[in-house]
RNA sequence: GCCGAAGUAGCUCAGGGGUAGAGCGCAUCCUUGGUAAGGAUGAGGUCACGAGUUCAAUUCUCGUCUUCGGCUCCA
């Protein structure tokens, strides 16, 4: 007899070889129609597979990720399976699991293509298959043995991930007349899958290296249940609704323009007002950290990169090379506002008690993104930073570093992100030639950054070889309405500039010393912040940032005078307010303007003129009941207040 | 940049070898109304661009551009 531990603590006898579904059918039969996988001493495993000591025993189910990878693993192998049936000879690469779904790479015989006419069929081929429950059978073979099946199938890319697997680990898993080189776990059989979809086909390199074959990806997500893909369908319609892009045309907050060029945004007047309002938060935020406000030219000399070593790094990201026509001199469209900024430090001598000296500025940046990653507002190839640099001396950096984490979680409270993760990015260890200064310098910066995180009460997620080349940073990453993952605010160390720009400051020892640098942006991009909060809210801006707050219905043509008078009246209190004088009925001008996301509507006709008053509808809420201008304007002033209590400390 | 898909009115989309349609929006007029679509009339398109096949191409073929989904990259 073996004891197996589970999760609560509990402790059972079973005989040994005793597999994972026989200990959930021990438990109860629910649990052994829902499980899944298991894992066995944290290691997951198929629920076939005999335990033969005792062992730490968790099942999973859907609702555990181990669970449902387990299922997306099988999954691809089926689609794997329904594909090889249609193209005999197809050459497989990886097939893993991803955040919704999975894919499997592929390369079908004679340079075939698929195309998604095609999918169905394979759709419909796969729950053929799954409906004949075929067993997953797991199989151990050696090296050798593994070597001589795949040479004999003619598989060069099995061979080469085989090549990099230690002797003794390498498993088979077979379904019906399928065979794939995996690590597992996999399901009991592929009955377990009842509803399918592929969703993608898309070229990925092999291994992820531009210089070797395409392959083909298929995407593909499957469901234990019909229900489920039906409700996951629903939910990426929801999903594209609030793709921003199409808020951003629908409220006419920006465009782009082929005349004007690839990735290069316009803010139309109401995304240049929201944008502005959010510049106005942060400055405001800024001036009481004490930061002062700079601001430099978008283009700069070739030589002053080539001092950052952005040239010599990042030059083949940039806009090339401009001259002046008479004399040839070079200059550069700004990939980077810091060597600006460095600048600015040296434009007088600097004593220990200037320090910290932090510059701000909402820097407009030019880099080349390769034309197939220009993405909406999210990935541009011009957009502002809310850029500005710190530079302190070594003792003030984690101080430094917990106020610029102070002004992050202001702004993420202002518009309530709560879904963020933070990454503390270090050097790879292994990899010293990555990263330029003394390790002495690093190791002091990752301190600081680690203990102002966790004197912070930050969440992290630590993850070694991140760093940039110059200092370990902080990110803010937000998932999108797709839930991709977008990089917001960052962090960053660098003990690199100040090296190169040759910065310092007279300590109090009357000698010369090297300042630390801080590089920060609590929204990152401008553009970026402004597509990630228009998904995050689908268009329903907080009161403060809405850029039409208010707009005034008359009832007729009638009291268009009197709705101008309450317009002008609320905006003389800088509420943002239009006035809706179309031709139209009041229920047509109601309709028109919810669907527009304005906040409140302010319906008046003969019993609101007479007595100075409006009736009031909020947005999604209804008739709000009638108060004079005067109270309505104190009314609204005080929700915007309340939804900024606080924040500026 | 690479792989795949798509481009028809301002927007959302239908159509199809014989030079185009709907709804919304827009314009003009009628209507002057009380909390989510009042009515009439009208303007608006080199069917992304360039070649080819054809008596005839918006439709079929190829190329280019742009957009979308991925890959790669990201200071």
């Amino acid at each position: 007899m073996i004891k197996i531990t589970l999760p609560d603590g509990n402790v059972r006898e079973f005989k040994a070889g005793v597999t994972g579904m026989e200990i959930a059918e021990a438990i109860s039969s629910r649990l052994a129609r829902e499980v899944l996988s298991v894992s066995v001493n944290g290691e997951v495993w198929d629920l076939g597979r005999p335990i033969t000591a005792d062992a730490l025993v968790k099942l999973y189910t859907w609702e555990e990720r181990e669970g449902k990878e387990t299922f997306w693993h099988t999954s691809a192998h089926l689609m794997a399976q329904a594909i090889e049936e249609f193209y005999p000879g197809t050459l497989f690469g990886i097939g893993p699991t991803v955040d919704n779904g999975f894919y499997y790479d592929i390369d079908l015989p004679g340079g075939q293509q698929l195309s998604e006419k095609e999918l169905e069929k394979i759709e419909k081929r796969m729950m053929e298959r799954s409906r004949e429950k075929q067993p997953v059978v797991r199989q151990s073979i050696s090296k050798a043995e593994a070597i001589r099946l795949f040479t004999e199938k003619g598989d060069p890319l099995k061979l080469e991930l085989i090549s990099e697997l230690e002797d003794g680990t390498i498993t088979l898993y077979s379904q019906g007349q399928f065979t794939d080189l995996c690590r597992g776990p996999h399901l009991p059989d592929t009955g377990y899958i009842k509803a399918v979809k592929l969703t993608a086909i898309a070229g990925a390199y092999w291994r992820g290296n531009e210089k070797n074959k395409m392959l083909t990806r298929v995407y593909g997500i499957t469901f234990p249940k019909q229900k489920m893909l039906e409700e996951y369908l629903v939910m990426i319609e929801e999903a594209k609704k609030r793709d921003h892009r199409k808020i951003g045309k629908e409220m006419e907050l920006f465009t782009f323009s082929e005349a004007v060029g690839l990735g290069l945004p316009l803010w139309l007047p109401k995304g240049a007002q929201l944008r502005g309002l959010l510049e106005d938060f942060l400055r405001k935020i800024q001036k009481n950290f004490g930061y002062d406000q700079v601001i430099t030219p978008h283009i700069g000399d070739v030589n002053l990169y080539k001092t950052s070593g952005h040239y010599e790094k990042y030059g083949k990201d940039s806009f090339q090379v401009i001259k002046t026509p008479a004399e040839g001199e070079e200059y550069m469209l700004k990939p980077m506002n810091c060597p600006h900024h460095c600048e600015i430090y040296k434009s007088k001598p600097r004593s220990y008690k200037d320090l910290p000296v932090r510059m701000a500025e909402f820097g407009t940046v030019y880099r080349y993104e390769q034309s197939g990653e220009l993405h909406g507002l999210t990935r541009v190839r011009g957009f502002t930073q809310d850029d500005a640099h710190i530079y302190c001396r070594p003792d003030q950096l984690k101080e430094e570093f917990k106020k610029v984490i102070d002004i992050v979680f202001i702004i993420f409270r202002a518009l309530d992100f709560k879904d963020y993760t933070a990454q503390i990015s270090l050097r790879d260890p292994g990899k010293p030639e990555k990263y330029i200064g003394s390790a002495e310098n690093w190791d002091k910066a990752e301190r600081a950054i680690v203990e102002a995180c966790e004197e912070k009460g930050l969440q992290t997620r630590t993850e070694l070889g991140e760093a940039a080349f110059y200092g370990p940073k902080l990110d803010f990453m937000i998932k999108d309405a797709l839930g991709r993952n977008w990089q917001l605010g960052t962090i960053q160390v660098d003990y690199n500039l100040p090296e190169r720009f040759q910065l310092e400051y007279i300590g109090s020892d009357d000698k010369r010393h090297r300042p630390v640098m801080i590089h920060r942006a609590p929204f990152g991009s401008l553009e970026r912040f402004v597509a990630v909060l228009i998904e995050h809210t689908a268009g329903k801006f907080p009161l403060w940032l809405t850029p039409e707050q208010v707009v005034v219905l008359p009832i007729s043509e009638k009291f268009n005078d009197y709705a101008r008078k309450v317009s002008d009246e609320l905006n003389f209190s800088d509420i943002r307010t239009v006035v809706d004088d179309r031709n139209e009925k009041i229920g047509r001008k109601i309709r028109d303007n919810e669907l527009k996301r304005v906040p409140y509507l302010l319906v008046v006709g003969e019993k609101e003129e007479e007595t100075g008053s409006v009736a009031v509808r909020r947005q999604g809420e209804g008739d709000k009941g009638t108060m004079t201008v005067g109270e309505f304007a104190g009314f609204i002033r005080e929700e915007i207040k309340r939804q900024l209590t606080g924040l500026y400390n």
